[in-house]
RNA sequence: AGGGCUAUCGCCAAGCGGUAAGGCACAGCACUUUGACUGCUGCAUUCGCUGGUUCGAAUCCAGCUAGCCCUGCCA
């Protein structure tokens, strides 16, 4: 046992490139399955994840699929796809298609094991059946309101259901009568025979089947009754031969009746549910209803509007599968309720771009910049690496000519201390091309700097003076003649970091400058032809994404992934 | 208040009786054709609190405190 726990501990994980490193730590739930598997509890490991089709996933959910699909593949189990679908009114073919490429895009392989909790029906009516006969159920006719009274309070007891008494043959015929849509909605109900003055409520006879004629998404108006979660998702989980069960830490209270079910219907090797804590991200809005409450007033453009965590969003923003990844590996897994800073996703996406996308650029709010001694009318050609980190990508060529578009912010007439950038008399380098001295720049009537002057030195193509001169600033830059127009959109978080997700009177805290829209941004050529979902870092400024919903080939509109860390802030 | 769970750095999170891992964030230095990246350094004499057991406690015991979840014919 103990060698054991040893060897566990001391794992040694061997990397790609034969770099030796150790794994640290084993989560819980890992530590579960070890144990679970060294003592022959079960030999192999099988996971699901079992979303409800009532909605969109989003980022919290992406923890629990790569929980359940990541535990699959390190053990060598198997990992189900499965639509928790035994609610019809809260369902919709809509959200299982969405589900699903939500789920291929993360990367989570189901194969061939797509399943639908609604197709056990058949066997969870058996189920019952069997119940009814073993005494364990009974038919109630209580209202739903009766029920809550006979069910008594968190601190009192309940009473026992006048219906609890019935035979089994009365039971079992009123069971087929439920079946057969002898009774209307919330006439009658199947009720668990267990313990009704349990301190866990969730043991209090609870409801397993209620009558619903509505039509279902998946099996029509074949049935009219409908399995609850707490009775179907047992026999969901073994008869798909679950090991681990693995759902979220509200559920925990639930556990003996999951436990209860797999026994009384004496399932062979029954699952084992484990609860493990939710992932929750500082600042940011997953409430369905705040949501939809958002979409409606416009605030944002939709369910993947970029300033949103649902996967769809995500995606549109442009966040990677690697990086989301990346980013629930980081969090860990325990059962400590937790919420995790925004700057752990943001280290995660621009950890997995830096090195995959080009290095180009783009200046977001532009002044012209004329270099006085260039020749009219003369455009060179430069090429310029993609990315250094990364020789991979190639390199491209950068036209230069004597006027080109700089940022705003990297000219000022008078320079706070620490300033490098252009300001009258300062030599800076135009990224990849040329020094630049300063020499002029003119207002408009306003006192607005319409324009910059300089000189260049010839001697310094490339970058680097022979001299060896060396200059403290350099600044991207984009050639007016060839530059692409195109619109930006800089996002923040779309609540108010200062005071936390919710206001007083339970309204959302939104965050008024969560978009920015730039209309008159300038790119490099080399953007020409970028597509839907391509991203890039604008040097000096962060990575940024093409705008699937928005973005044409004439009239591109990126998005901002993140912006690009930075220790130093312009004075205001 | 009955039941369940949780409490280790600003945020995550290891730790499982032998004297507080790691990541994010932050700060400083170095490097730099991105004020980025990278590298280095710093960042809990202390583990919710109080007692106890022990040579030794974040780890064991007792009591307390705080937070989250549970009274759907939702999942």
């Amino acid at each position: 046992m103990c060698e054991m726990k040893n060897e566990v501990r001391n794992e040694i994980e061997k990397s790609g490139d034969g770099e030796v490193q150790e794994k640290v730590s084993r989560h819980f739930i890992e530590q579960i399955i070890d144990k679970d598997l060294a003592e022959g509890v079960y030999d192999t490991v099988h996971t699901r994840f079992p979303p409800e089709p009532n909605g969109y996933l989003h980022i919290g959910h992406a923890k629990s699929i790569l929980l359940n699909y990541g535990l699959a593949k390190q053990y060598g189990g198997k990992f189900n796809m499965r639509f928790d679908d035994t609610n019809p009114t809260k369902e919709k073919v809509e959200f299982v298609e969405s589900i699903k490429a939500d789920i291929e895009w993360l990367g989570a392989d189901w194969e061939d094991r797509l399943f639908f909790a609604s197709d056990y029906f058949g066997q969870m009516y058996e189920g019952a059946v069997k119940l009814i006969k073993k005494g364990k159920a009974y038919v109630s006719d209580l209202t739903a309101e009766e029920i809550r009274e006979y069910r008594g309070t968190l601190t009192e007891p309940g009473k026992d259901d006048p219906y609890a008494g019935r035979s089994v043959e009365e039971n079992l015929k009123l069971f087929e009568e439920m079946k057969e849509g002898k009774y209307g909605d919330g006439e009658k109900v199947l009720r668990a025979r267990i313990d009704m003055a349990s301190p866990n409520i969730n043991m209090r006879d609870p409801v397993i089947y209620r009558v619903a004629h509505m039509t279902h998404h998946n099996t029509g108006d074949q049935w009219c009754i409908y399995p609850m979660y707490d009775f179907a998702h047992p026999i969901e989980d073994a008869i798909e031969g679950i090991t681990h069960s693995i759902c979220t830490l509200e559920f925990e209270d639930h556990r003996p009746l999951y436990d209860w079910v797999v026994r009384e219907l004496e399932y062979p090797n029954p699952p084992k549910q484990i609860e493990f804590a939710k992932l929750y991200l500082t600042n940011v809005v997953t409430g369905k209803r705040y949501i939809k409450k958002l979409v409606e007033e416009g605030i944002v453009d939709g369910w993947d509007d970029p300033r949103l965590v649902s996967i769809a969003a995500l995606r549109r923003r442009g966040f990677t599968p690697e990086s989301i990844k990346l980013f629930v590996d980081l969090c860990g897994i325990s059962k400590s309720q937790s919420s995790v800073d925004y700057a752990m996703l943001e280290y995660c996406i621009r950890e997995d771009l830096k090195a995959k996308k080009p290095r180009m650029m783009a200046v977001l709010d532009p002044i012209k910049l004329v270099i006085d001694n260039y020749p009219e009318g003369q455009t060179e050609m430069l090429e310029i690496p993609n990315n250094l980190e990364n020789p991979e990508l190639g390199s491209r060529q950068v036209p230069f000519g004597r006027e080109l578009y700089i940022e705003r912010e990297d000219f000022m007439e008078v320079p706070p201390k620490k300033y490098f950038r252009m300001f009258p008399g300062n030599e800076v380098r135009l990224m990849n091309a040329y020094f630049v001295t300063c020499t002029d720049f003119v207002k408009d009537a306003e006192g607005n700097i319409t324009e910059v002057h300089c000189t260049y030195d010839p001697a310094s193509r490339g970058g680097n003076s022979p001299d060896g001169r060396k200059v403290k600033g350099t600044i991207h830059w984009v050639p007016v003649s060839e530059a692409i127009k195109a619109e930006v959109r800089l996002y923040e978080n779309i609540i108010d970091e200062e005071k936390g997700v919710y206001n007083e009177d339970g309204s959302l805290n939104l965050n008024p400058n969560s978009l920015t829209v730039l209309k008159e941004c300038y790119l490099e050529p080399a953007f020409a032809g970028a597509k839907a979902y391509d991203s890039f870092q604008f040097v000096r400024q962060g990575f940024f994404c093409v705008d699937a919903r928005d973005s044409k080939a004439e009239a591109m509109v990126f998005n901002r992934i993140v912006s690009l860390k930075s220790s130093y802030n312009l004075p205001k």
